[in-house]
DNA sequence: TAGATTGTTAATCGATTAACAATC
DNA sequence: TAGATTGTTAATCGATTAACAATC
Protein backbone atom coordinates (compact mmCIF):
# COMPACT_ATOMS: atom_id res chain seq x y z
CA UNK A 1 0.00 0.00 0.00
CA UNK A 2 2.50 2.35 0.68
CA UNK A 3 6.05 2.97 -1.23
CA UNK A 4 7.13 -0.24 -3.11
CA UNK A 5 10.13 -1.28 -2.31
CA UNK A 6 13.02 -0.78 -5.38
CA UNK A 7 13.72 -4.31 -6.85
CA UNK A 8 17.06 -5.73 -6.64
CA UNK A 9 18.82 -5.58 -9.62
CA UNK A 10 20.17 -2.44 -10.88
CA UNK A 11 16.58 -1.24 -12.58
CA UNK A 12 17.51 1.82 -13.39
CA UNK A 13 14.04 3.49 -14.85
CA UNK A 14 14.37 6.16 -17.35
CA UNK A 15 12.64 9.08 -16.09
CA UNK A 16 10.00 10.46 -18.34
CA UNK A 17 11.70 13.49 -19.31
CA UNK A 18 14.34 11.62 -20.34
CA UNK A 19 12.40 9.55 -22.32
CA UNK A 20 10.95 12.44 -24.17
CA UNK A 21 14.03 13.97 -24.76
CA UNK A 22 15.92 10.69 -25.77
CA UNK A 23 13.09 10.70 -28.44
CA UNK A 24 13.99 14.04 -30.07
CA UNK A 25 17.92 12.84 -30.04
CA UNK A 26 16.25 10.36 -32.15
CA UNK A 27 15.28 12.18 -34.61
CA UNK A 28 18.20 14.34 -34.71
CA UNK A 29 20.53 11.36 -35.27
CA UNK A 30 18.55 10.02 -38.00
CA UNK A 31 19.16 13.28 -39.66
CA UNK A 32 22.89 13.22 -38.98
CA UNK A 33 23.17 9.38 -39.92
CA UNK A 34 21.57 10.57 -42.90
CA UNK A 35 24.13 12.82 -43.76
CA UNK A 36 27.08 10.73 -43.36
CA UNK A 37 28.33 11.97 -40.14
CA UNK A 38 30.04 9.36 -38.17
CA UNK A 39 30.44 10.89 -34.44
CA UNK A 40 28.58 13.45 -32.44
CA UNK A 41 28.86 14.80 -28.76
CA UNK A 42 26.87 16.51 -26.48
CA UNK A 43 28.01 19.36 -27.59
CA UNK A 44 27.11 19.19 -30.86
CA UNK A 45 23.60 18.31 -30.01
CA UNK A 46 23.11 20.67 -27.26
CA UNK A 47 23.93 23.51 -29.85
CA UNK A 48 21.44 22.41 -32.46
CA UNK A 49 18.79 21.76 -29.85
CA UNK A 50 19.29 24.62 -27.64
CA UNK A 51 20.16 22.17 -24.47
CA UNK A 52 22.71 22.03 -22.32
CA UNK A 53 25.29 19.76 -23.26
CA UNK A 54 25.56 18.63 -19.11
CA UNK A 55 21.67 17.69 -19.94
CA UNK A 56 22.33 15.97 -22.98
CA UNK A 57 25.01 13.76 -21.40
CA UNK A 58 22.96 13.39 -18.38
CA UNK A 59 20.44 11.90 -21.11
CA UNK A 60 22.75 10.09 -22.74
CA UNK A 61 24.01 7.82 -20.13
CA UNK A 62 20.52 6.23 -19.72
CA UNK A 63 21.11 5.05 -22.50
CA UNK A 64 24.08 2.60 -21.31
CA UNK A 65 25.91 3.62 -23.85
CA UNK A 66 29.47 4.98 -22.86
CA UNK A 67 30.81 7.83 -25.19
CA UNK A 68 34.59 8.25 -25.73
CA UNK A 69 36.48 11.36 -24.21
CA UNK A 70 37.57 13.87 -26.92
CA UNK A 71 36.03 12.16 -29.49
CA UNK A 72 32.10 11.48 -28.19
CA UNK A 73 29.84 9.10 -29.75
CA UNK A 74 29.75 7.38 -32.43
CA UNK A 75 26.28 8.17 -34.58
CA UNK A 76 24.69 4.82 -35.82
CA UNK A 77 25.73 2.87 -31.80
CA UNK A 78 23.91 6.04 -30.26
CA UNK A 79 21.28 5.74 -32.27
CA UNK A 80 20.42 2.05 -31.87
CA UNK A 81 20.98 2.40 -27.84
CA UNK A 82 18.70 5.41 -28.06
CA UNK A 83 16.07 2.95 -29.95
CA UNK A 84 16.67 0.18 -27.56
CA UNK A 85 15.98 2.30 -24.52
CA UNK A 86 12.62 3.84 -25.86
CA UNK A 87 11.71 0.48 -27.39
CA UNK A 88 12.07 1.08 -31.09
CA UNK A 89 14.29 -1.87 -31.77
CA UNK A 90 12.15 -4.41 -30.76
CA UNK A 91 8.97 -4.10 -34.20
CA UNK A 92 5.61 -3.33 -32.13
CA UNK A 93 2.63 -4.71 -34.44
CA UNK A 94 -0.08 -2.40 -34.75
CA UNK A 95 -3.70 -1.96 -35.68
CA UNK A 96 -5.40 1.35 -36.66
CA UNK A 97 -9.64 1.89 -35.77
CA UNK A 98 -10.90 5.01 -37.82
CA UNK A 99 -9.96 5.27 -41.54
CA UNK A 100 -10.42 8.95 -41.54
CA UNK A 101 -7.60 11.79 -42.88
CA UNK A 102 -5.71 11.27 -39.35
CA UNK A 103 -5.90 7.44 -39.79
CA UNK A 104 -4.62 7.46 -43.20
CA UNK A 105 -1.92 10.31 -42.13
CA UNK A 106 -0.64 7.57 -39.79
CA UNK A 107 -0.92 4.41 -41.94
CA UNK A 108 1.09 6.37 -44.37
CA UNK A 109 3.89 7.53 -42.04
CA UNK A 110 6.90 5.77 -42.00
CA UNK A 111 6.90 4.13 -38.86
CA UNK A 112 8.92 0.85 -39.19
CA UNK A 113 12.68 1.76 -39.97
CA UNK A 114 13.10 3.67 -37.11
CA UNK A 115 10.09 4.19 -34.46
CA UNK A 116 9.68 0.34 -34.18
CA UNK A 117 5.85 0.07 -35.23
CA UNK A 118 4.26 -1.96 -38.24
CA UNK A 119 0.42 -1.45 -39.10
CA UNK A 120 -0.51 -4.83 -40.10
CA UNK A 121 -4.12 -3.95 -40.59
CA UNK A 122 -6.95 -0.93 -40.04
CA UNK A 123 -10.18 -1.22 -39.32
CA UNK A 124 -13.08 0.96 -40.38
CA UNK A 125 -17.04 1.04 -39.60
CA UNK A 126 -17.49 2.28 -43.20
CA UNK A 127 -18.47 -0.86 -45.48
CA UNK A 128 -17.17 1.34 -48.59
CA UNK A 129 -13.72 1.53 -47.41
CA UNK A 130 -13.64 -2.32 -46.47
CA UNK A 131 -11.25 -4.99 -48.03
CA UNK A 132 -9.30 -2.88 -49.71
CA UNK A 133 -5.67 -2.10 -49.42
CA UNK A 134 -4.32 1.83 -48.10
CA UNK A 135 -0.95 1.97 -48.25
CA UNK A 136 -0.39 -1.41 -48.81
CA UNK A 137 -2.07 -2.12 -45.32
CA UNK A 138 -5.49 -4.33 -45.43
CA UNK A 139 -8.40 -1.90 -43.92
CA UNK A 140 -11.24 -4.46 -42.34
CA UNK A 141 -14.78 -3.65 -41.75
CA UNK A 142 -14.31 -3.43 -37.95
CA UNK A 143 -17.14 -6.50 -37.49
CA UNK A 144 -14.13 -8.47 -38.82
CA UNK A 145 -11.64 -7.85 -35.66
CA UNK A 146 -12.49 -10.28 -33.50
CA UNK A 147 -11.52 -12.69 -36.36
CA UNK A 148 -8.44 -11.15 -37.15
CA UNK A 149 -6.82 -11.22 -33.16
CA UNK A 150 -7.30 -14.82 -32.92
CA UNK A 151 -4.76 -15.49 -36.07
CA UNK A 152 -2.37 -12.41 -35.46
CA UNK A 153 -0.77 -10.63 -32.31
CA UNK A 154 -0.85 -7.51 -31.97
CA UNK A 155 1.32 -5.37 -29.86
CA UNK A 156 -0.37 -1.68 -30.10
CA UNK A 157 -3.83 -0.70 -30.85
CA UNK A 158 -4.21 2.70 -32.67
CA UNK A 159 -7.48 4.49 -31.83
CA UNK A 160 -8.28 7.34 -34.65
CA UNK A 161 -12.03 7.36 -34.85
CA UNK A 162 -14.28 9.89 -33.46
CA UNK A 163 -14.27 10.11 -29.81
CA UNK A 164 -17.92 8.85 -29.53
CA UNK A 165 -16.49 5.71 -30.32
CA UNK A 166 -13.55 5.48 -28.98
CA UNK A 167 -14.02 3.66 -25.41
CA UNK A 168 -16.51 1.19 -27.71
CA UNK A 169 -12.90 0.50 -29.88
CA UNK A 170 -10.87 0.55 -26.38
CA UNK A 171 -13.33 -2.06 -25.32
CA UNK A 172 -13.21 -4.93 -27.51
CA UNK A 173 -9.15 -4.29 -27.67
CA UNK A 174 -9.22 -4.95 -23.90
CA UNK A 175 -11.50 -7.87 -24.35
CA UNK A 176 -9.13 -8.93 -27.34
CA UNK A 177 -5.76 -8.71 -24.88
CA UNK A 178 -4.49 -5.73 -26.31
CA UNK A 179 -2.42 -4.33 -24.13
CA UNK A 180 -1.77 -0.61 -25.03
CA UNK A 181 -3.73 1.55 -26.80
CA UNK A 182 -2.59 4.95 -28.49
CA UNK A 183 -5.58 7.15 -28.10
CA UNK A 184 -5.49 9.95 -30.60
CA UNK A 185 -8.83 11.29 -29.68
CA UNK A 186 -10.06 13.13 -26.69
CA UNK A 187 -11.89 10.68 -25.22
CA UNK A 188 -10.67 9.67 -21.65
CA UNK A 189 -10.49 5.82 -22.08
CA UNK A 190 -11.74 3.85 -19.00
CA UNK A 191 -9.26 0.65 -18.95
CA UNK A 192 -8.14 -1.60 -17.00
CA UNK A 193 -5.00 -1.14 -14.68
CA UNK A 194 -3.09 -3.28 -16.95
CA UNK A 195 -3.31 -1.77 -19.77
CA UNK A 196 -1.17 1.06 -21.04
CA UNK A 197 -2.85 4.21 -23.01
CA UNK A 198 -1.14 6.72 -23.95
CA UNK A 199 -2.84 9.85 -25.33
CA UNK A 200 -1.59 11.53 -28.44
CA UNK A 201 -3.49 14.80 -28.23
CA UNK A 202 -2.67 17.66 -30.20
CA UNK A 203 -4.09 20.11 -27.71
CA UNK A 204 -1.54 19.93 -25.40
CA UNK A 205 1.08 20.85 -27.95
CA UNK A 206 -1.29 23.95 -28.95
CA UNK A 207 -2.19 25.25 -25.45
CA UNK A 208 2.14 26.13 -25.03
CA UNK A 209 1.91 28.01 -27.93
CA UNK A 210 -0.74 29.98 -27.63
CA UNK A 211 -0.07 30.29 -23.75
CA UNK A 212 3.65 31.98 -24.96
CA UNK A 213 1.52 33.94 -27.62
CA UNK A 214 -0.32 35.56 -24.77
CA UNK A 215 2.53 35.99 -22.79
CA UNK A 216 4.36 37.80 -25.03
CA UNK A 217 0.95 39.83 -26.58
CA UNK A 218 0.31 41.72 -23.45
CA UNK B 1 23.81 38.20 -19.42
CA UNK B 2 23.35 36.39 -15.44
CA UNK B 3 20.09 35.70 -14.28
CA UNK B 4 17.03 38.37 -15.14
CA UNK B 5 15.46 39.94 -12.89
CA UNK B 6 11.89 39.54 -12.15
CA UNK B 7 10.08 42.79 -13.39
CA UNK B 8 8.11 44.68 -10.78
CA UNK B 9 4.67 43.33 -11.46
CA UNK B 10 2.93 40.00 -10.22
CA UNK B 11 3.45 38.10 -13.34
CA UNK B 12 3.04 35.01 -12.50
CA UNK B 13 4.66 32.87 -15.38
CA UNK B 14 3.08 29.28 -15.63
CA UNK B 15 5.44 27.03 -15.87
CA UNK B 16 5.22 24.29 -18.38
CA UNK B 17 4.37 21.50 -17.26
CA UNK B 18 1.15 23.14 -15.28
CA UNK B 19 0.51 24.85 -18.73
CA UNK B 20 0.16 20.84 -20.27
CA UNK B 21 -2.04 19.45 -17.27
CA UNK B 22 -4.99 23.15 -17.35
CA UNK B 23 -5.10 21.71 -21.34
CA UNK B 24 -5.72 18.52 -19.59
CA UNK B 25 -8.39 19.85 -17.23
CA UNK B 26 -9.76 21.97 -20.37
CA UNK B 27 -10.91 19.06 -21.95
CA UNK B 28 -12.60 17.57 -19.11
CA UNK B 29 -14.20 20.40 -18.04
CA UNK B 30 -15.73 20.52 -21.94
CA UNK B 31 -17.37 17.32 -21.14
CA UNK B 32 -18.86 18.10 -17.87
CA UNK B 33 -20.20 21.32 -19.47
CA UNK B 34 -21.52 18.86 -21.64
CA UNK B 35 -23.24 16.17 -18.94
CA UNK B 36 -24.60 19.71 -17.48
CA UNK B 37 -22.28 19.41 -13.95
CA UNK B 38 -22.74 22.79 -12.66
CA UNK B 39 -19.36 22.51 -10.00
CA UNK B 40 -16.39 20.72 -9.60
CA UNK B 41 -13.27 20.27 -7.80
CA UNK B 42 -9.88 19.35 -7.07
CA UNK B 43 -10.63 16.20 -5.93
CA UNK B 44 -13.44 15.15 -8.35
CA UNK B 45 -11.11 16.59 -10.91
CA UNK B 46 -7.80 14.72 -9.31
CA UNK B 47 -10.06 11.42 -8.97
CA UNK B 48 -10.94 11.16 -12.91
CA UNK B 49 -7.72 11.75 -13.77
CA UNK B 50 -5.43 9.73 -11.30
CA UNK B 51 -3.64 12.89 -10.28
CA UNK B 52 -3.18 13.64 -6.84
CA UNK B 53 -5.90 16.85 -5.32
CA UNK B 54 -2.82 18.80 -4.11
CA UNK B 55 -1.39 19.02 -8.29
CA UNK B 56 -4.99 19.51 -8.98
CA UNK B 57 -5.64 22.78 -6.78
CA UNK B 58 -2.15 24.32 -7.24
CA UNK B 59 -2.44 24.11 -11.06
CA UNK B 60 -5.64 25.71 -10.81
CA UNK B 61 -4.54 28.19 -8.38
CA UNK B 62 -2.31 29.36 -11.28
CA UNK B 63 -5.25 30.51 -13.16
CA UNK B 64 -6.31 33.39 -10.53
CA UNK B 65 -9.93 31.75 -10.06
CA UNK B 66 -10.26 31.27 -6.59
CA UNK B 67 -12.94 28.37 -5.75
CA UNK B 68 -15.51 28.66 -2.66
CA UNK B 69 -14.14 26.33 0.40
CA UNK B 70 -16.42 22.74 0.36
CA UNK B 71 -18.02 24.04 -2.73
CA UNK B 72 -15.41 24.08 -5.40
CA UNK B 73 -15.22 25.30 -8.60
CA UNK B 74 -17.90 26.03 -10.85
CA UNK B 75 -17.17 24.56 -13.68
CA UNK B 76 -18.28 27.54 -16.47
CA UNK B 77 -16.16 29.87 -14.82
CA UNK B 78 -13.37 27.31 -14.33
CA UNK B 79 -12.88 26.59 -17.71
CA UNK B 80 -13.00 30.15 -19.16
CA UNK B 81 -10.51 30.93 -16.42
CA UNK B 82 -8.49 28.03 -17.55
CA UNK B 83 -9.17 29.25 -21.45
CA UNK B 84 -7.58 32.57 -20.08
CA UNK B 85 -4.60 31.30 -18.71
CA UNK B 86 -3.79 29.71 -21.77
CA UNK B 87 -5.20 31.57 -24.34
CA UNK B 88 -7.65 29.86 -25.60
CA UNK B 89 -10.25 32.71 -24.79
CA UNK B 90 -8.79 34.68 -28.02
CA UNK B 91 -9.36 33.78 -31.32
CA UNK B 92 -5.90 32.94 -33.19
CA UNK B 93 -6.38 33.54 -36.73
CA UNK B 94 -4.39 30.64 -38.41
CA UNK B 95 -2.92 29.44 -41.98
CA UNK B 96 -2.35 26.26 -42.96
CA UNK B 97 0.39 25.05 -45.30
CA UNK B 98 -0.04 21.20 -46.88
CA UNK B 99 -3.51 19.75 -47.18
CA UNK B 100 -2.52 15.98 -46.78
CA UNK B 101 -4.14 13.71 -44.53
CA UNK B 102 -3.00 15.20 -42.02
CA UNK B 103 -3.68 18.81 -42.95
CA UNK B 104 -6.87 17.90 -43.79
CA UNK B 105 -7.62 16.09 -40.48
CA UNK B 106 -6.47 19.59 -38.76
CA UNK B 107 -8.34 21.31 -40.79
CA UNK B 108 -11.80 19.88 -40.32
CA UNK B 109 -11.16 19.40 -36.31
CA UNK B 110 -13.68 21.79 -34.39
CA UNK B 111 -11.19 23.99 -33.11
CA UNK B 112 -12.80 27.51 -32.67
CA UNK B 113 -15.28 27.38 -29.92
CA UNK B 114 -12.98 25.60 -27.39
CA UNK B 115 -9.29 26.05 -28.76
CA UNK B 116 -9.21 29.66 -30.10
CA UNK B 117 -7.66 28.56 -33.05
CA UNK B 118 -9.66 29.81 -37.06
CA UNK B 119 -8.29 28.38 -40.14
CA UNK B 120 -8.82 31.21 -42.26
CA UNK B 121 -7.29 29.67 -45.47
CA UNK B 122 -4.72 26.97 -46.65
CA UNK B 123 -2.34 26.90 -48.82
CA UNK B 124 -1.03 23.78 -50.80
CA UNK B 125 1.76 23.39 -53.89
CA UNK B 126 -0.92 20.92 -55.84
CA UNK B 127 -2.68 22.81 -58.32
CA UNK B 128 -5.32 20.55 -59.12
CA UNK B 129 -6.58 21.01 -54.95
CA UNK B 130 -6.23 24.73 -55.66
CA UNK B 131 -8.63 27.57 -55.19
CA UNK B 132 -11.16 25.13 -53.69
CA UNK B 133 -12.91 24.92 -50.12
CA UNK B 134 -12.08 22.16 -48.03
CA UNK B 135 -14.35 21.57 -44.67
CA UNK B 136 -15.38 25.79 -45.79
CA UNK B 137 -11.72 26.60 -45.61
CA UNK B 138 -10.27 28.00 -48.81
CA UNK B 139 -7.41 26.43 -50.37
CA UNK B 140 -5.06 28.35 -52.30
CA UNK B 141 -2.10 27.55 -54.13
CA UNK B 142 1.34 28.54 -51.87
CA UNK B 143 2.66 31.04 -54.13
CA UNK B 144 -0.75 32.64 -53.49
CA UNK B 145 0.48 33.42 -49.75
CA UNK B 146 2.70 36.53 -50.64
CA UNK B 147 -0.36 38.01 -51.95
CA UNK B 148 -2.77 36.78 -49.04
CA UNK B 149 -0.89 38.17 -46.30
CA UNK B 150 -1.00 41.51 -47.52
CA UNK B 151 -4.69 41.80 -46.76
CA UNK B 152 -5.35 39.10 -43.95
CA UNK B 153 -4.03 38.98 -40.60
CA UNK B 154 -2.30 35.76 -39.46
CA UNK B 155 -1.28 34.68 -36.04
CA UNK B 156 0.06 31.21 -36.53
CA UNK B 157 1.10 29.11 -38.95
CA UNK B 158 0.30 25.44 -38.84
CA UNK B 159 3.01 23.59 -41.08
CA UNK B 160 2.10 20.16 -42.79
CA UNK B 161 3.65 19.55 -45.71
CA UNK B 162 6.32 16.82 -46.41
CA UNK B 163 9.16 17.87 -44.12
CA UNK B 164 11.62 18.81 -46.66
CA UNK B 165 9.84 21.36 -47.85
CA UNK B 166 8.89 22.71 -44.15
CA UNK B 167 11.91 25.22 -43.95
CA UNK B 168 10.74 26.64 -47.06
CA UNK B 169 7.31 27.32 -45.52
CA UNK B 170 8.82 28.38 -42.04
CA UNK B 171 11.09 31.14 -44.68
CA UNK B 172 8.32 32.17 -46.38
CA UNK B 173 6.18 32.64 -43.29
CA UNK B 174 8.85 34.58 -41.15
CA UNK B 175 9.62 36.76 -44.35
CA UNK B 176 6.18 37.70 -44.11
CA UNK B 177 6.09 38.31 -40.51
CA UNK B 178 4.36 35.96 -38.73
CA UNK B 179 5.45 35.11 -35.13
CA UNK B 180 4.54 31.58 -34.49
CA UNK B 181 4.74 28.20 -36.01
CA UNK B 182 2.75 25.20 -35.01
CA UNK B 183 5.32 22.78 -36.84
CA UNK B 184 3.85 18.99 -37.50
CA UNK B 185 6.80 17.92 -39.49
CA UNK B 186 9.98 16.28 -37.91
CA UNK B 187 11.80 18.81 -40.10
CA UNK B 188 13.89 21.46 -37.02
CA UNK B 189 12.62 24.64 -38.42
CA UNK B 190 15.93 27.40 -37.95
CA UNK B 191 13.76 31.01 -37.05
CA UNK B 192 14.79 34.38 -35.65
CA UNK B 193 14.40 33.97 -32.01
CA UNK B 194 11.81 35.97 -31.76
CA UNK B 195 9.33 33.49 -34.00
CA UNK B 196 8.03 31.35 -31.26
CA UNK B 197 7.82 27.40 -32.78
CA UNK B 198 5.90 24.79 -31.09
CA UNK B 199 6.44 21.31 -32.50
CA UNK B 200 3.88 18.62 -32.99
CA UNK B 201 5.63 15.53 -32.60
CA UNK B 202 3.14 11.90 -32.66
CA UNK B 203 6.62 10.15 -31.90
CA UNK B 204 7.44 11.76 -28.37
CA UNK B 205 4.16 10.30 -27.29
CA UNK B 206 4.74 6.96 -29.16
CA UNK B 207 8.00 6.85 -27.42
CA UNK B 208 6.69 7.24 -23.88
CA UNK B 209 4.12 4.26 -24.85
CA UNK B 210 6.54 1.87 -26.07
CA UNK B 211 9.07 2.49 -23.19
CA UNK B 212 6.47 1.54 -21.15
CA UNK B 213 5.68 -1.32 -23.16
CA UNK B 214 9.23 -2.53 -23.22
CA UNK B 215 9.40 -2.23 -19.30
CA UNK B 216 6.54 -4.72 -18.58
CA UNK B 217 8.11 -6.87 -21.17
CA UNK B 218 10.90 -7.63 -19.85
C1' DT C 1 -23.46 22.10 12.89
C1' DA C 2 -19.94 18.89 10.85
C1' DG C 3 -17.44 17.73 6.97
C1' DA C 4 -15.38 18.72 2.81
C1' DT C 5 -12.74 21.73 0.33
C1' DT C 6 -10.30 25.75 -0.15
C1' DG C 7 -5.72 28.78 -0.12
C1' DT C 8 -1.26 29.16 2.00
C1' DT C 9 2.98 28.11 4.03
C1' DA C 10 6.52 24.63 4.66
C1' DA C 11 8.83 20.15 3.50
C1' DT C 12 10.14 16.83 0.25
C1' DC C 13 11.37 15.02 -3.85
C1' DG C 14 13.28 14.67 -8.33
C1' DA C 15 15.34 16.80 -12.15
C1' DT C 16 18.69 19.98 -13.79
C1' DT C 17 23.04 22.11 -13.50
C1' DA C 18 27.78 22.73 -11.83
C1' DA C 19 32.39 21.19 -10.80
C1' DC C 20 36.14 18.42 -11.81
C1' DA C 21 39.24 14.50 -12.36
C1' DA C 22 40.06 11.11 -16.05
C1' DT C 23 41.27 10.34 -20.82
C1' DC C 24 41.56 9.65 -26.08
C1' DT D 1 51.08 17.28 -26.18
C1' DA D 2 46.96 20.27 -25.37
C1' DG D 3 42.26 20.65 -25.65
C1' DA D 4 37.89 18.87 -25.80
C1' DT D 5 34.84 15.71 -24.06
C1' DT D 6 33.67 12.16 -21.15
C1' DG D 7 31.59 10.03 -16.55
C1' DT D 8 30.83 10.98 -11.72
C1' DT D 9 29.92 13.23 -7.57
C1' DA D 10 27.90 17.24 -5.40
C1' DA D 11 24.98 21.51 -5.40
C1' DT D 12 21.09 23.90 -6.96
C1' DC D 13 16.79 24.60 -8.60
C1' DG D 14 12.00 23.97 -9.46
C1' DA D 15 8.06 21.17 -9.09
C1' DT D 16 5.35 18.20 -6.31
C1' DT D 17 3.48 16.93 -2.04
C1' DA D 18 2.24 17.55 2.84
C1' DA D 19 0.23 20.00 6.67
C1' DC D 20 -3.16 22.90 8.41
C1' DA D 21 -5.97 26.96 9.50
C1' DA D 22 -9.95 29.22 7.31
C1' DT D 23 -14.65 28.74 5.67
C1' DC D 24 -19.12 27.85 3.02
Amino acid sequence: MGKTEVTSAAEKKTPLPVVRRLSIYHDLLVSLKEKKVKNTSSTIIADILEYKPIQVRKDLEMTGLVGKPKIGYDVEELLEAIKQCIGWSYQHKAVLFGVGNLGSALLNYPWMMEYGLVFEAAFDTSAVRSNILIYNIPVHHTSYFNEYIKRHKVDIAVITVPPQFAQDVANMVVSAGIKAIWNFTVARLKVPSNVIVENASFTISLAVLTQKLSERKF
